[in-house]
DNA sequence: TAAAGTTGGACTTGTACGGTCGTATATTAA
DNA sequence: TTAATATACGACCGTACAAGTCCAACTTTA
């Protein structure tokens, strides 16, 4: 019906890994990759998203490592769905990328049913922050 | 975030296309495709989709096409995405196709949490009926 | 200064989506 | 009986993207 992406699912794992930690531990990248069997780096690159965003604070060198940049209540899901996303973060193309993406876009019929369904989603998203799942 | 297939998108222009249509009054694949500037040929697989899952009824043959199978009331949006997306029809793989594709099953800690907007998004999806999107 | 980290670009590979083509089959109207 | 009009269906193609890999920086600490 509607699938999240590994990158997401990576993320929400890591995230919520770190998140169990100690508020100001770090953990890298690697302990975390170790720990549930993904990528090292591909996991590497969610994580730089995720600190791009301001959502995980990154901690260079050796001793180095990722912590939570905010306190867990703060993070919801939604957001650590969009930064490793991106773009695509609507159901259908043209309510994500506007209407000149789409062939349809003055005949389609669906526009505004779709649109209901879309903040049904994104509701259940940004409802649910980084503390409920840990 | 979350994307609906285009298959599902003509289906659903489609299915509601003929919902508008007085009932019993039968509809050509052609005659929609031209309507919506949809490709005729994909539009016709994806009809078939939705005749196999009897959500419509087709007729063969000269003077044949397609009508709604029952009231839209009995239709739910969440049927017509189900017939034409067969599987896929879960947030995470792990939840749709079971725990042996999933490689961190047993240590993934993000699977319950994800239960719950999972149902979230389905309820939204099935709550909504043709009815409604006509 | 070496080791342990992150950063980030380039690359490969598989696969699924969107789309097309050709043909068989069914039904109707002339 | 036959031509026209429809669905049914399998095979095919191209491309985009997800997933994963490789590698070469750069940064910090001990």
């Amino acid at each position: 019906m509607i699938r999240l992406s590994k990158k997401v699912e990576y993320g929400l794992i890591a995230i919520r890994h770190i998140a169990t930690k100690p508020a100001g531990e770090i953990v890298t990248a690697k302990e975390i990759a170790d720990t549930y069997g993904i990528p090292y780096e591909l996991l590497s690159k969610v994580l730089q998203k995720l600190t791009k965003s301001g959502l995980i604070s990154s901690h260079q060198g050796m001793r180095g490592g990722y912590a939570l940049a905010r306190p867990p209540v703060e993070i919801p899901v939604s957001l650590i769905i969009s930064a490793i996303e991106g773009t695509r973060q609507a159901i259908v193309q043209c309510l994500s990328e506007g209407p000149q993406t789409c062939n349809v876009f003055t005949v389609c019929t669906i526009k505004s049913p779709l649109t209901k369904v879309q903040a049904n989603i994104e509701r259940a998203f940004s409802t649910m922050n980084l503390s409920e799942i840990v």
